[in-house]
DNA sequence: ATCGTTTATCGTAGATTTACGATGATATTG
DNA sequence: CAATATCATCGTAAATCTACGATAAACGAT
């Protein structure tokens, strides 16, 4: 039972490549942070308390779905003052999509 | 709100769209079932033993993997006896590509 | 019919996630 | 300085996930 590395694909086979995707998947894998990202794509940039208000949910709920976003390096988010200004990762969000466009062709 | 293109696809903007993609994503949220994906596409078709073989992992764990990833829609199961012939869902994953296609641009 | 092979499901521990309110930290405002 | 505003973090309960072994189910072979 020591083998664990399934071999044969360019790029994303390796354990390291699989882990990085996974992860990003991962924090995608909630509809208020799919909702999150969406909302920041239109908006470009925003504070916390604007997405607060925009759900059903505690302040603090928020913010831990934003630091998870943030940990898996979609979103940045920039403190001014006592605000926290979140934007995308689009240098992420590209690598994303390149990892995913190689899973779908 | 009026983001509807030629296909009909309505990108992220309303919830039914946002719950499916996070599912999709929570699936692909796991090493393991990165590592499935990758070998189903590189082998087009497989028993659940061979991935068995190929992880260390429990047989009964494994099959709890590919349930994952058929409840998401992204791999189909074919019954052929005692056995389960998995394969990609191809239309699924294509799919996906284009919802995470417009959350990059 | 019984055995062996293959896979799914059950039961279940331990870990993680998700939600909340309360509190702490940091700057702006009065 | 005190009060307010904004956000992160802490502590937590409930739910879900992940792993395993044991067992059941389906079928081919003997």
């Amino acid at each position: 039972m020591g083998s664990e590395n399934i071999t044969g694909f360019r790029g994303l086979a390796d354990k390291h490549s699989a882990e990085l995707f996974a992860s990003m998947c991962k924090a995608l894998g909630h509809p208020v942070r799919v909702k999150i990202i969406h909302y920041l794509k239109s908006i470009d940039r925003c504070l916390c308390g604007d997405i607060v208000e925009l759900l059903p949910l505690a302040q603090s709920t928020v913010s831990q779905h934003l630091k998870c976003l943030k940990d898996a390096g979609l979103i940045k988010g920039e403190v001014e003052g006592p605000k926290t200004c979140y934007c995308l990762d689009k240098s992420m969000l590209e690598k994303f999509t390149m990892m995913v466009d190689d899973l779908g062709r």
